[in-house]
DNA sequence: CCTCCTTGTTCCGCATTGCGGGATGTTAGT
DNA sequence: ACTAACATCCCGCAATGCGGAACAAGGAGG
């Protein structure tokens, strides 16, 4: 399943998976040491990987970083997402029925990205302005929706990272947290209970992409007041049949579709 | 220089690279085509991309687009990248020096992006908020200074995507943009003769990073009217060093150090 | 000052990995 | 139905990447 065609990749991705927002720079080492192979494959594998820009070295040290064209790629990316102009009228319903606020956020492998975009201005051509709000994944509702969904290794990572408590709801405890995964694997959908703003509760439901994997999540979100448990369940059915129409639209075909 | 260890590498990056804003979804034969791989190599390499989440197929079969892990990897350099942690004291003196206003804008590849952070709220833990401005690199200060000192397939390619008229002086003759580019090299720093917006006026200089890439451009931009042809070449010795301190800050080492 | 230990870098022979021409499915157009 | 164009699969050959070991460069500690 992961050794088909090309292993060097294999190997090429697990050196940048070394990394995160935590782990700027690493050593040859430390990569050796992380990824499993021995150092002087390590080794090699991380000149190639300079050769392309994928990692830069560092100045002074024998440490290495992410490189710059990985970030040109990952903005070609967001540029070509289609999501949010495929979910836009979706959304809007889901708003309009629900009468709560409505949220669309991608999985960026760590955390969720909330991402705006305007393309403005007058000239109206390539002048994009694009605001980009980044939250934690283990205590929103889009965030765990998503979360549930992921390849176990990085949940692993995710939950290796640590949690930070953000109220007295946060789910700091990995095995609570593991929990509520498995639960939300279950039933569809993920409640957020104030776990990461005091008074703001939400439903949220994943979104996947035409490969069938989980990239997003959709929430309708309001204060605590209005956003009972009981009102949370009532709308899930809502937030999870619109997320499922978005991920149609993105190209999904459901299994089982004889 | 570039096939030296890994060479498949090469060869996967090759097939990346096929892509970018205007290039959104490519099919097999169109990537053979570009790459110049025979089609079952480059199926092959389609397929190894695939696996390890770089490509994505969609649902009409036969079109892949760039995967979702490179948005990842994207978003992790963006987070790590300190260019303007490191950048702002040199820019706010660059500020009061000139009494223009300055920006700081990477480049992604194919445009200039001014990234603005605010890592907010009373939490102020995770909870960033990013703010990314798009603009193209033919036709801004910061653009043409940072393009012209990248390598030349880079320029090509970038001039091969073509070039909207902005204003009345907008530079979208290749060959203009060529000379100016050269011109450049040659004095070390760009100006913005109101070729992107009308009555705004600009010296750039570029950013190099530890490899001795320039990643970025600083500039200093005014109203037509302070910002006479003159005055640009005045304030260009205060970009240029400026932009040359950050470089220095981000590890970068002038040649000829001995 | 010398020694030991850690870590980056280079070498080289072996066999695994990827290569690519061609065969085989599959879809679309007429 | 016939053809054309293209995606996908197959398989024998050899180039490619592998990794143990040697080498080099520091740094810490005696």
């Amino acid at each position: 399943m992961e050794t088909k065609n090309v292993k060097s990749l294999g190997k090429m991705v697990g050196v940048l998976d070394c990394f995160s927002t935590t782990e700027r720079s690493l050593s040859v080492s430390e990569i050796a040491e992380r990824t499993g192979l021995p150092r002087s494959t390590a080794h090699r594998s991380i000149l190639a990987l300079k050769e392309v820009g994928f990692l830069e070295q560092e100045r002074s040290r024998d440490q290495y970083r992410l490189g710059m064209r990985l970030f040109q790629l990952g903005a070609t990316v967001l540029n070509n997402l289609d999501l949010q102009r495929k979910a836009r009228p979706f959304c809007e319903t889901l708003n309009s029925l629900t009468s709560e606020s409505v949220h669309l956020c991608v999985f960026d492998g760590e955390r969720m990205v909330f991402v705006e975009r305007a393309t403005g201005g007058p000239t109206g051509d390539q002048n994009d302005t694009i605001v980009m709000e980044i939250s934690p994944c283990y205590c929103t509702g889009v965030g765990k929706a998503t979360l549930a969904f992921q390849p176990q290794p990085i949940i692993d990572r995710v939950i290796a990272a640590g949690q930070d408590r953000f109220t007295a709801h946060t789910l700091v405890e990995p095995e609570a947290l593991r929990r509520e995964l498995e639960e939300i694997r279950a039933c569809g959908y993920a409640l957020d209970r104030e776990e990461h703003k005091l008074n703001v509760r939400c439903v949220a439901a994943p979104i996947r992409n035409s490969a069938g994997r989980v990239i997003a999540s959709v929430s309708s979100s309001g204060p605590a007041k209005r956003m009972s448990e009981e009102r949370q369940h009532e709308l899930a059915p809502y937030v999870v049949s619109h997320a499922e129409a978005i991920s149609k639209q993105l190209g999904w075909v459901p299994p089982e579709q004889a």
